[in-house]
DNA sequence: CATGAATGAGAATTCATTCAT
DNA sequence: AATGAATGAATTCTCATTCAT
């Protein structure tokens, strides 16, 4: 019976996040989730509260793994000149990434692309600005450790580094066919760039 | 054969323009428009075809805006290292983007960030396809002009560098309250950033 | 002056003959009327009435012909054997037949297939029950002059013969290829047909 | 999933065909039949995809009986002289007309009558079409057995009674109050005529 | 006469959600 | 828990016609 019952509700997940993701919040219809799962349409009342909950469970995996990364991130943030010199630490982090994108790679795109209406349709541009906080209070902290860099960059340019982080997962979900290699050279190319970047920005 | 007053046309073309940027164009209803504008519903359909129809019409400036820069753009361009060293030359791009992202700031926004549903729901999508071709073309050019340069960059590189610049306006425009010192220091960043990126990874 | 206003309503009645015949007259709306003869729409209501009077009018010349030939032939009726063996005169009525779809093919067309909607769309049938009281009438008139034939023929399949009329002239015109020559082959298969038919159910 | 109550399904279906066959399919609104069913108008949409699927389901039995008739009537063919000769066998199919028509009667006129702008607007045309090919192959067989006829008919002839025959049909569904002598009568008198419309056209 | 503007009724269809059983 | 039924608001769009100027 209980067994029946998380049979129901996971395979209501899995077809609602199939139909979200090729068609977005918006444009799928309770009708359709319910007549792709064979499960009828009030039924599906009996598992969430209403669309927008079943919306957001379909993303709650990912949501945790995003404040996961976040907290570890934020534990593990060690200012030093290694994050710009350390190769093996930013490919360490590029992986980390890789690793989220694989696992993720269609919740990814459906909290990105696709959530237009739903409560999370501003979940960017939260993180974005959540993301540029913890970005300027970094380069405070650097600046406190290395006081003759350049501190001097303004709000916009790191929401805009924030902003090109999610970009960059974007470009990568919405490619479907890189493989594993081809995603290791792009994030390196990325990492190189934004090395010499901040680099020459920060005039270190 | 009934020819309309710019008067009507004009107010339509206002209040959608507004109740688009707002909730963008599929939250938006035709009747919406209407009472907004005290145009009656079905007089609308005196003026333009169909719900799109209004919004691309709304959208024509913006667009008429970017084919110019684009065909401006590729006639100008000129292969050489001028654009990574000459300051001016970066400068003047810089302010001819804050030109237009000032003209239309709110068509911008509504393009990149609320045309879901719409016909032009994918131009963001096509414009960085097309921008990514653009610019494999110019790094070829550039290798034969500077043998020496490396121009082994993936195809995705180039085309995060293409999204990026959309990103760029996109945080322009959603931050209503920069000025154009803050857009110019910011650009300056941006292209400081871009030039050292792009210099460590060709190698030149 | 007069003859600009002549122009118009000429105009008016080409094109709304063009657009009935193409789409029927419930599925033809004023306004392509109005936009294909480049007329103001509101103007067409100082020529017309309204929709059922402009399509009238458009069927004009057709209702009169018909009324003609009804009187004509009416006047005409004579009854004999004539009808049955005289090929000159059975060939006499199939080529005025003949004559008339070709002047009226594309308002025959709009009267029998396209009228549903307008206040016309019963002329089929009413044209068929007239028609059906004169055949009655016919038979009546036969049987006094020639007493040993079998004037026992139903209101019914009296009718079907009216309508048969009606079916040729449908299919003579829903096949737009016809030349003169295969109509008149057509014709006098139909003529043969019909002549040995009644004989038979006659006993003439 | 849901599955409906055929007591609902079924109280639309006759609600739809009477409004139908009353005004026809286009001036027919789902209103109408919503209000006229004390059926809420958006629940007829769980029952029947569209108004034109609600038509088809209306017509559903007589295009299946039109089916069977022509699979049986194919099977049964044989060419003779018999069909031309035997009344019983005449008889036979004018009673298996009348059964078809007794049954149907409202659904052929809605058919036959009412269907503009449904998908089976065209069901007249395309059944004399395919009645046509089958009308000439049994010509020519009817050559080959009796090589001394006449295969020289027209296609336009022949159409032409294939379209008769449904004027026919559609003469009885008109005419409401024909009982089933009169209807004998009335075929009887068809058949009559034709055989004997036949025999002198094809000289036998 | 011509025309720009308006309008109100009506069309089909979709949707998330509720409710009694 | 499951289900059939219902619902009311909303959506885009079409149409014939009228009216003041």
């Amino acid at each position: 019976m209980q067994k029946q019952k998380e049979n129901i509700r996971q395979r209501l997940l899995d077809v609602a996040k199939k139909e979200f993701t090729k068609n977005g919040y918006k444009e799928t219809s309770m009708r359709a989730i319910a007549s792709k799962s064979d499960i009828c349409l009030s039924n599906i009342y009996n598992y969430f509260r209403n669309k927008d909950e079943l919306f957001k469970t379909v993303l709650d995996p990912l949501l945790q793994a995003f404040e996961d990364v976040l907290i570890e991130h934020n534990d593990d943030i060690h200012i030093s000149m290694e994050a710009f010199i350390n190769l093996e630490y930013q490919e360490k982090q590029a992986l980390s990434i890789i690793k989220l994108v694989k696992k993720y790679n269609k919740e990814l795109k459906l909290l990105f692309l696709k959530s237009t209406g739903s409560s999370l349709e501003n979940f960017r541009e939260d993180f974005i600005k959540q993301q540029t906080i913890t970005g300027k209070e970094y380069i405070k902290r650097f600046k406190e450790k290395y006081p003759y860099c350049n501190d001097n960059i303004s709000e916009t340019f790191i929401r805009t580094t924030c902003a090109l982080w999610l970009t960059i997962i974007s470009e990568i979900i919405s490619n479907d066919k890189l493989n594993n290699k081809e995603m290791m050279t792009f994030l390196n190319e990325y990492v190189q760039f934004c090395t010499a970047g901040w680099k020459s920005l920060m005039g270190v």
